[in-house]
DNA sequence: ATCTTTATTGAATGGTCATTCAATATTAAA
DNA sequence: TTTAATATTGAATGACCATTCAATAAAGAT
């Protein structure tokens, strides 16, 4: 069991580095850096955290927490009404909140270390199991989807909400994004269609 | 202009550190290491490429390139016909092809420069604005997709195929890959229905 | 109050990095 | 053949890197 002041420390020195890989990326945002941004040598960081690679495997679990926070209150949300409403339902997915509280820049480069890191992989690969079964327990809830496959439904969903994150951070212009956002949503809602 | 002794020197190094960058990660992969797998200093790289990011850059257009190398032949041949046989056409939109030809962890590395490279991010755009005028271009051609709107089609289709993409690369089970493959080959399908 | 564990410091290490430079060899142009 | 441009070499640079270590300080346990 690690004390307080240790947790403290540990979520202090991630929230340092996640705040660095932001502006610099990951690859360039070294121990010596952190240490500076947050004023301590970087032994200190190196007690807390014996080699980088734990430091990078830390931030990935640090990420993947905050996306699934994210998720969360949606999903709790659209529980307490007894259906899902498609509007509310998309408006949701498609978010700028998902973007906000996780920098896709830091994102996407970790995300390119499952190719090299069975362990990483595994926990996106879990955090994305997680993700399709919270949304099929929503669909569930919805009475107009009874005879529906929502276990499909959701790998079908969720492959459109993935596949529009990736290609709209490519797009600059705001009317054009909220164009494309309007066309993924409207993909959404035909395959809610009864 | 660039004689040809520099434009094939160019090609090699760009080869090496793509070779080196699939197995180390690009953040791995130094010139020094680059010029050791080559049997050639250092300086001779930066002779070429006079500072690291653009050799990154000379990385990122090679592997576009081949990108649009692999996707071009599929478009020449259902060109050649004259309506777009929708399993054919998906068989060729999930086929492995793409994966064997561009590794995807350096290609998702290459994906997380675009939030801090406007200009990395302009070559990506243009990279799938192609892909989906080109995948236009082939709707277009089938007689039984007259009516509808092919652009707002490809866009649809595509947003599949990138999801899938993304998705796919965490599967590891063959048996599952298959079978989610298959799903998103259906949802594709069903947009093209008439 | 003493002992033990944990937290923190700062200096030192060897290694690797991108980049520079001057010298030499090769090729192309005149 | 002379000249100019390009290609190639190898050594050197200082910066930065992850990591180690020994010493000190603080906190917690008994």
């Amino acid at each position: 069991m690690s004390t307080r002041v240790s947790a403290d420390r540990k979520k202090e020195i991630i929230h340092g580095f996640y705040e660095l890989a932001k502006v610099n990326g990951i690859e360039n945002t070294s121990i010596a850096k952190i240490g500076k941004h947050l004023g301590m040598p970087p032994s200190l960081i190196m007690h807390y955290f014996p080699t980088r690679d734990i430091l990078i495997s830390n931030l990935i679990s640090f990420i993947l927490k905050r996306i699934l926070k994210i998720y969360t209150p949606i999903i709790k949300e659209l529980r307490a009404q007894n259906y899902t409403d498609p509007d509310t339902f998309t408006d949701r997915l498609f978010s700028r909140d998902w973007n906000l509280l996780v920098d896709d820049g830091v994102f996407y480069s970790c995300f390119s270390l499952i190719f090299r890191n069975e362990m990483i992989k595994k926990e996106f690969r879990n955090l994305h199991l997680k993700l399709r079964d919270d949304l099929k327990e929503i669909l569930d809830q919805d009475e107009n989807l009874r005879k529906k496959n929502t276990a499909l439904l959701s790998e079908q969903i969720f492959v459109i909400v993935e596949g529009a994150y990736y290609y709209l951070s490519m797009v600059e212009d705001q009317e054009e994004y909220q164009e494309k956002v309007k066309i993924f949503k409207d993909q959404v809602h035909q395959l809610l269609k009864p």
